[in-house]
DNA sequence: CCTACCGATCGGTAGG
DNA sequence: CCTACCGATCGGTAGG
């Protein structure tokens, strides 16, 4: 067995912040799970917090970039919303540990570095919002959506898609955004 | 200040298991929450692990009697499902604290305690589900909805509404269950 | 990366 | 409900 990279260490702790939680996670524990003594992680790391800080950051990066890439290029409001519920569905389930850790544990952080995690949180959500806010203007979306409450609907919706979605189930992912989409824009009443 | 009860106890508990989770709480926190030594707290109960199934419990059954008043009465799936709704966003809003612990912190539930709480979730899915297929028999909604998905779309909306709403807010409560019930069955699309 | 350790804090008990 | 305390575990450091 080789040495741990500093990538492992961090591997790692998204994995069990993500399950256990932070605080129900100790170094020793950590350590158990690389195979190393829990005062061995701080030749990579000078503190649990740190460790925190990284996952949840690279969540918080995740879905930044994921926002980008489905925004950036042309269509219809909702093709781009299909392409950002597809996106945000890639990272979450892709990236479990990560982005469970980003969405649950960012109370755990340290208020200087909290802060900037829910300015990108708001951040994603008024892209979303911004995006919804076109489709009402170009006839897409009924004039009276108010974008704000609507994405938040939305994010609930996807946010939570890791807590029961999993990949060998019944629905596979295309289905999975085409269920979501479509129950978002035309809802569950019949026609 | 008179002597604490056990329900004080309780309700102390449920204010910190829901604001810094199960394992961020420690019993001198609980203390201190109630002017109290940590050490006190043991003549109310027996272990801090009893607070929380106590706390969580308490969660699980305001669901349930929730549900039973929403899906008791007659209606169509409709307005029974309006109803639903209003029940679930009261049961979140009046009881932050114990929702909150209920939905975050069953995984720091001991496996014997955790079991039949994750039972009680899939009992109040199922419910929901139900209404959902008699809505779809009942020509209500689309004719191909899944109410298994549908279902937990929609409790995951329910289930974010205390992570943004404030009463104080732009939105009282019965606009919010309206709003939540419009995206709910006609979506954002315009018509 | 380990051994050996630090002071602080943890959940919990005994005795009043 | 407090005082005084228990053994275990916590995050972290020194030195190799």
């Amino acid at each position: 067995m080789s040495r741990r990279s500093r990538d492992d260490v961090v591997r790692a702790a998204a994995r069990l912040f993500g399950r256990r939680g932070y605080h129900g996670t100790s170094m020793r524990d950590l350590g158990r799970e690389l195979g190393l003594m829990g005062s061995s992680l701080y030749s990579h790391v000078s503190s649990k917090q740190e460790l925190l800080v990284e996952v949840v950051e690279s969540g918080a990066a995740l879905f930044q970039e994921s926002a980008e890439k489905a925004l950036a290029g042309e269509g219809t409001a909702t093709e781009r919303l299909r392409r950002f519920v597809a996106g945000h569905i890639e990272v979450v389930l892709d990236n479990v540990d990560a982005t469970r850790t980003f969405l649950n544990e960012a109370r755990a952080l340290d208020p200087e570095f909290r802060r900037p995690i829910i300015e990108a949180r708001d951040l994603y959500e008024g892209e979303l919002r911004t995006l919804l806010g076109e489709g009402v203007r170009s006839g897409e979306f009924r004039s009276d959506l108010d974008p704000k409450t609507a994405g938040i609907y939305i994010l609930s919706i996807l946010n939570a898609v890791d807590r029961w979605y999993h990949d060998d189930g019944p629905l596979d992912r295309d289905c999975l955004v085409t269920s979501i989409v479509d129950f978002t824009t035309t809802g569950i009443a019949a026609t």
